[in-house]
Order: structure tokens, then sequence, then C-alpha cells
DNA sequence: TGTAAGTATGTCAATACTGACATACACTCA
DNA sequence: TGAGTGTATGTCAGTATTGACATACTTACA
């Protein structure tokens, strides 16, 4: 699937921003990219901010502390749902997650 | 979160279980829930704007019509990633994601 | 009527995602 | 040094989601 271009342009080490135009992926599968990419950003911050531990937030999303770490590696395992659960348990407000999609423009 | 706009997500179809399920939902599932619901009007919105049938938008997206229908339908076995990538193959805007998420407040 | 285009619903094998677990790595502090 | 806390990585069996298909329903129009 779609999903394994991006798993290889990461294991190679690649920027999504420069592999986006190596690889030519489509405009709409860039646009996922980068608006995920953008959300997990937010994840992060907003679990730093809420103090929480990887193991805190796996507890109140109950998830684990591994696929937290995968969430906020980018892991091209995870899905959508999982890093807007992770976003909402972690305590981001609805003008967080909008602001992520502003800058994954 | 008001018991109006339980009533609301319910009456949209959600899988819920009965009503005191439903009621028990953590206000973190119910905020991804009224968020996936606004996501689905905007699909439908954007798809309708652009003048695609439900065929077309699952050819740009590799997709089949029947998804397409279950994504319009708010069918729970449908992903947040599916509904976002019709979305945006349905040339919606940052923008119209955005109020999307401003009116699942 | 009829029929064509669009949409809805149910099913299912294949694939994607999941939490859990083990374990390694990074860091602070005593 | 070593213990404690937090994070990263790999694996995997169980579960969720997928496209495709068949088929039924709906709407528009001749």
């Amino acid at each position: 699937m779609k999903t394994a271009k991006l798993e290889r342009l990461k294991a190679a080490g690649w920027k999504v921003g420069n592999a986006e135009d190596f690889l030519q992926l489509s405009d709409e599968e860039a646009q996922l990219v980068a608006l995920k990419l953008s959300l997990i950003n937010a994840v992060k911050k907003s679990r730093i901010k809420s103090k929480l531990s990887q193991i805190d937030l796996a507890q109140r999303m109950k998830s684990s502390q591994s696929r937290i770490a995968k969430i906020e590696a980018g892991d091209p395992s995870v899905s959508l749902d999982l890093i807007v659960r992770a976003l909402i348990a972690s305590g981001a407000k609805i003008r967080d997650i909008q602001a992520a999609f502003t800058s994954s423009k």
C-alpha cells in the first residue's frame, strides 16, 4: 500500500519533503503525510505541556508506552485515528488541532 | 457534553450499543465521534460541490463506491484516515477541514 | 411505465493496525 | 558506579479496516 512507500523512505532516512518529489507521491498522499506529521508534532507538544510521560498518556487512552513512542516517532504503522486520539487524550484543544492543520499546508 | 449532542450522534447511526453504553462513552471518545461526524459531513458537501459521483470519488482515491457510501453513511467500520483521504481527494481545502473541526466542538 | 445513473447495504478474504511484551538506550542523581 | 525514570525499537497474535463484489433501493427523465 501507500504506507509501504513511506516506510521505505523513512528507513532510508529521507526527509519527507524531499522524498515527495523523488518518489513522486501524489498531491493527495503528500497532503495526508504532511497533515499526519503536523498532528504528530502537536501530540508531542501537547503531552509535554501537560507534563505527561508516554506511560501516563498511554494509560489515559488505554494504549501502551511503545505505541505512544511509535506515534511520536512517526511510525507508518500508526493510524490517523490513533494520532488524533492521542491528541485529545493529551488535553489538546480544538484550536491546537486546527493549528496543526494550518501548519500542514 | 450535552445530552442533545449525544442524541444527535446516536441518531446518526453510530454503533454505540444501548443508551447506557452510549452515555458511558468517555469524553474523549465522544469528541472523536463528533469530529468524525463533522468530517463526514464535510466529505459529502465537498463531493457534491465538486460534482463528483461516489464512483468518481472512489476512482480518484482508489477505493470503491460502496466504501464511499459507507463513509458518508457514518459506518463505524470507516477509519479517520479514509475519511480524511476522501476529503482531500474530493478537493476540500485545508480551510474546509479546519471548519469541520470547529463545528465538532 | 422503463431504464439509466446514482446511492445504500451486506459479505468476505486480504491487509493494516493494535496492545502487549521484551529489551535496549538515554538521562539524572546520589 | 548503580538505581530510577523515561523513551525507542522489534516482534507478534488478535482485531479492525480494506476494496471488491453482488444486489437492492432511489431518483430523474423520456
